[in-house]
DNA sequence: TACATTCTGTACCAGTTAGTCCAGAATTAC
DNA sequence: GTAATTCTGGACTAACTGGTACAGAATGTA
């Protein structure tokens, strides 16, 4: 019949994120997305639509991302140490990256709120999604013990939410893992999960 | 001789900050700016140059005048009472002006950070400037007993401008004043500062 | 070979962007 | 009154925005 297979389209999606991650979605031009995509003009329209498509498709991967790796985490190991693996995240990928892009999610929550109702409202349920497997996990109780603290769970995890969405400013700042590794270490100690 | 008395500057660029505020730097087209300001095309650039260098006064403004808040705090009230204030004045701007515009200089820092590193670092030495105040203040060692935690006047106002950081992200979310007042009183008491 | 399909490249569109220019109205002082 | 000054308002520019249209190259199957 005819030629098959297109480029591969979730290597050509990640491209994007990336791009949306370091710059935001305004301040992202379609010349610049086409560039980093390395795919026409052409192409694009007829694989993502638009611009926005585009971006939203990027959320739900990033969004969908993380939570798996949340919920993989819940399922590893105990409910005290999500936490720090959740923070050192934020770490890791300065370290990897070389970037500090900061969450895809927050920033967009941020470049949104007073200008598109739809991506934020987008952006913050991928964010509640989170925040809501943490509060499941310090449901299981034999290990909520391990905080010192009179905390519901959802408080808990509301808390943790709270210090990660501080953690994810701080490492857009230009600040080194040195810097940002003992704010880590103190914010865990704050919630009782130091030891 | 002539015509004297400008427009009010002030008022003008107060207004224009709002919106860069609500919207960010990119997402404010200047015919945006021009009509919340009221002024016309030909006096805004006579009087403020480029959007760019207007957005820059905006940074300083806005800065200047937390500053000057926090550092008057740092006056009236003991470093234990200091934390409970900051935080609250979010809660008190998002009731006051029925809006959660966030943080200008959080917003500016993620907006910018892998856009526009001048405006990035400006707005990353506005606050640490604040920061600063609060570890002065930490150092005041006759109330530093309050704080029942081990850690340095230093660790402790990176802690507290970390919670800031996520509450001011918090406060983006379509989050009522209801959902922001108990983190708020989770964080103080988590910082030991609850009694 | 011939045919179907997917891609690319380019030209193009209308709308918006930040910024310039200038004639003239409004306001002041003398 | 006249002259000096500050503002307004509209016309304009060049560059860029997201999005469309289409001819033809590339790649497959039979």
């Amino acid at each position: 019949m005819a030629r098959s297979l297109e480029f591969e389209r979730t290597k050509v999606l990640e491209a994007a994120m990336k791009l949306f991650w370091a710059r935001g979605y305004t301040a992202t031009s379609l010349s610049d997305l086409l560039e980093e995509m390395g795919i026409a003009r052409s192409s694009f329209y007829a694989s993502f639509g638009t611009k926005r498509k585009l971006f939203i498709e990027c959320l739900e991967l990033f969004g969908n991302r993380t939570l798996t790796i949340v919920a993989n985490d819940a399922k590893k190991m105990t409910p005290a140490a999500m936490p720090r693996a959740f923070f050192n995240a934020t770490v890791l990928e300065v370290s990897q990256r070389r970037a500090n892009h900061g969450c895809l999610l927050v920033n967009t929550m941020l470049e949104t709120a007073d200008v598109d109702p739809q991506l934020n409202q987008l952006a913050s349920q991928k964010l509640n999604a989170i925040e809501s497997v943490f509060a499941r996990a310090f449901k299981q109780l034999p290990d909520q013990g391990a905080f010192d603290t009179a905390y519901s769970p959802e408080e808990l995890a509301s808390l943790v939410m709270t210090i990660n969405f501080g953690i994810r400013v701080q490492s857009r700042q230009k600040r080194s893992q040195r810097t940002l590794k003992p704010i880590i270490d103190n914010s865990l100690s704050m919630l009782g999960l130091s030891g």
